[in-house]
DNA sequence: GACGGTCGTCAGAACCTCGAACTAATCTGG
DNA sequence: CCAGATTAGTTCGAGGTTCTGACGACCGTC
């Protein structure tokens, strides 16, 4: 948590990490926002992202989103009352339930899709292809090792 | 902020990023709180790693980690409370102040590194040398596009 | 020396996050 | 088939984080 960089000039990786995800992040915040879904927040948002197209289980976002169930919980609670979001039973478990997109939340859909691709083109402009790729795969790879939900 | 995968099994760039970094941080974070440095907070951290050897201004420590001024004063609070940090006036503008690594603070700097270098390391380990160094190099050239503050 | 801009703080409110404790449903071994 | 262990999710309450807005002090310049 300290900058002692090995060699001069070079930050370390995780603040390098964390600049783009910001970035990314920000850039897609900001857009949904520009587009009138304005009242949600950025807590709320990285919950909702990863809710998949059948449905996915509170357990499951609060892993994948590395927050306590608790409050994924809360964060899904405001997310279904401002029309975002909807807790349906699950069919294979009575104790469990689905957070599904709900009618705002499908809307906002691809706005958000819209400057993903925007984003991540102009990330591969400025890399170059090949670069835009290798980092794309390192990336990924990376996740073998460091994704604890996976 | 949606999942529109563009190739199948393909995770969206920002949350690739996003992936390795809290695995970073929660590493270091952790083992800081193993080597005693327990009395303080992720947010602390965040704010801390940017301090620079000689001081660095409240303000560039609140842009750096992209915060407001007063959260970034609020923190720095907490952290001369405890120890881990001292706030200097700046011989060079009367108005600013550098915040400073207090004996806390640079104690534990070393144990930060070293982690840091260890997980660096392992990464390396996986990736193979030359994926590691494309990895290191794509994103410190996106840092061009995507950090406000440098 | 007066002006606009910058550095940092204070105060207040909204928000996020977690630990503990709980209900309900599922699973497992005898 | 049922008692105990486990898992899904919620509620409650406390503490931490973050922002907006307003402010006093200081800088540089004209």
């Amino acid at each position: 948590m300290a900058d002692v960089p090995p060699e001069p000039d070079e930050l370390n990786t995780g603040l390098l990490l964390f600049v783009a995800y910001r970035a990314m992040e920000n850039r897609i915040f900001a857009a949904l926002e520009r587009a009138g879904f304005d009242d949600f927040t950025l807590a709320q948002a990285r919950v909702m992202q990863r809710i998949g197209p059948d449905g996915t289980r509170l357990t499951e976002l609060a892993e994948s989103a590395q927050v306590t169930k608790q409050t994924a919980s809360h964060l899904v609670d405001q997310l279904e009352r401002t029309g975002y979001v909807r807790r349906t039973p699950d069919p294979t478990d009575a104790r469990a339930r689905l957070v599904r997109l709900a009618e705002r939340g499908v809307a906002a859909q691809p706005v958000a899709a819209a400057v993903l691709a925007e984003v991540e083109d102009e990330w591969r402009a400025h890399l170059g292809e090949r670069r835009w790729r290798q980092l794309r795969e390192a990336l990924a790879s990376l996740r073998e090792i460091t994704d604890p939900y996976r």
